[in-house]
RNA sequence: GUGGGCGUAGCUCAGUUGGUCAGAGCGCUUGUCUGUGGAACAAGAGGUCAAGGGUUCAAGUCCCUUCUCCCACCCCA
């Protein structure tokens, strides 16, 4: 009989236990910080109505990406989904009656995108998405970006950079330059490029896409304006691009937002290294009318960024008729995951490679039920436990597997011990062994695995 | 989607200019060992050399195609 591959699909992964130990770390921590500033959790089918999907701003690179999923008599055009902001707006319209605005939430999910796997990039990878649906004011941006630095702080990454921009200046920067609202999704394409080309490539990009040269150098030169530094030195930049765009009111506004939020970032206690202005991201996702974040890890600084987001307030109104302002961001848990190994973030609790805390061996076959029993107790005191399976085994295999499988505890009550309603407990890591009293097995054990 | 690299036992890899080349270490199974692990010794299982096609008397080794994974674009978490 030919053989099945036995293979997961192209940039799809199995997670062995060992994974799942540190991606449920991860998820945890960061649903507890989102929970923490008030965010209620959802959740929303895998799959959506294609006309959901397409049209939504993503853009056209992204919809290439969609998966379709369709079964033999599907009336339906269905489709993954490719992120959970789409998804949080079809939410918003459909349940409007049931949510109260503004409407808080998170949401811990896996996306679909067919790309070309990468380090770091797969085809279907979670996101932990907050956003605040319903206020108009940048204090729910603020909140947002505070929401990603709690985060980050609280995995323990120390080496970070939340880059903030915004796509009125974005737009402004259009005007400015005399750029036609055509050329601009090309205009943002190019000034998106400058961290990977510098602004010199940037520059022979635009003077190559017919803009004419004195707008490609209004444009570079104010592109070169240095947004790091501490919240001083990014207010006075914020102060010279209002003189450079004085009279182009979409940029102005950006400005105003961008200068919220630097004082809020100050406000939060964030260092100057942590945030920093970037007028070069842009964000490929279209529906952004915005602030927008992104943050990458700057210690190892090769795998892309960690987050995105920002604000998009025209999006609910697709589905609503009536849009709602609404801002949030989103969390890349498969590159922290990858970057918390990298560091070695993970506390010793989650090294482990197994969630078992005991092992209960058994003798004989006449004493296997009173091992189950034991185990029993064990569980109602609340340890993790697991009870060999195999009497035929001598009691030097059995604990040969616990220490294999890092199971820290042994428990043994052979007939010796039963005999006198004693149990025996040996910790592995010192091979320390304690004799205790049947009837207190439970508390008894939980104190010595410590 | 475009260009490039890789692919030999579960894992890490060795395989000379095509001709005992199907191997090693680790891991796994069993035994020494029906009450105390990380060891030792012995025996054993496991591979259509990623898949398919071609050149040749002969291919893991050369050529073509496909696929995974990786890298650079594109794009993005």
């Amino acid at each position: 009989m030919a053989r099945v591959p036995a293979r997961t699909p192209k940039g799809m992964r199995d997670y062995l236990p060992a994974d799942m130990i540190k991606r449920r770390y991860v998820f945890d921590t960061v649903r507890d910080v989102f929970e923490s500033f008030g965010f209620e959790p959802i959740d929303t089918p895998v799959l959506e109505l294609r006309e959901t999907l397409f049209g939504s701003g993503m853009g056209e690179d992204a919809e290439k990406l969609v998966y379709y999923a369709q079964h033999a008599g599907g009336k339906e055009e269905l489709a993954l989904r490719y992120d959970l902001t789409v998804p949080l707006s079809r939410f918003v319209a459909e349940h409007e009656n049931d949510i109260k605005l503004p409407f808080r939430r998170y949401h811990i999910a896996p996306v679909w995108r067919g790309e070309r796997p990468q380090k770091g990039r797969y085809r279907e990878f979670y996101q932990c998405d907050a956003d605040i649906v319903g206020v108009r004011g940048p204090a729910a941006d603020a909140e947002v970006m505070q929401v990603v630095y709690t985060a980050l702080r609280r995995l323990g990454f120390a080496d970070f950079t939340i880059k903030m921009n915004n796509r009125k200046l974005l737009t402004g920067l259009g005007i400015y330059a005399g750029i036609s609202d055509e050329q601009l999704p090309s205009l943002y394409r190019i000034i998106d490029k400058t961290d990977k080309i510098g602004l010199d490539g940037v520059a022979g990009m635009l003077a190559e896409s017919n803009l004419p040269a004195e707008s490609v150098t209004r444009l570079v030169n104010i592109l070169r304006l240095d947004g790091t530094g501490d919240a001083q030195q990014r207010l006075a930049a914020i102060g010279h691009l209002r003189e450079e765009l004085d009279g182009v009111a979409i940029a102005q506004e950006g400005l105003d937002e961008l200068e919220y939020l630097t004082y809020a970032a100050d406000a939060f206690g964030m260092s100057g290294d942590n945030v920093a202005l970037d007028l070069t991201m842009v964000r490929g996702l279209g529906y952004y009318t915005g602030p927008i974040f992104e943050t990458v890890i700057t210690k190892p600084d090769n795998l892309g960024s960690v987050q995105g987001g920002g604000r998009y307030d025209e999006l609910v109104g697709r589905f609503r008729g009536q849009s709602l302002p609404t801002t949030g961001i989103s969390l890349g848990i498969e590159r922290l995951v990858d970057l918390m190994e990298m560091l070695d973030l993970y506390p010793a609790s989650v090294s482990g490679t197994t969630v078992v805390q005991a092992l209960v061996t058994v003798f004989d076959e006449d004493s296997q039920l009173g091992s189950l029993r034991l185990a029993a107790d064990l569980r109602e005191a609340g340890l993790r436990v697991e009870t060999y399976m195999d009497p035929r085994k001598n009691l030097g295999k059995q604990i040969g597997y616990a220490d294999s499988k890092g199971i820290g505890l042994v428990v043994i009550a052979g007939p010796d011990e039963q005999a006198q309603g004693l149990v025996r407990l040996k910790r592995l890591h010192d091979g320390e062994e304690i004799v205790v009293q049947r009837a207190a097995v439970g508390a008894e054990a939980a104190a010595f695995l410590g």
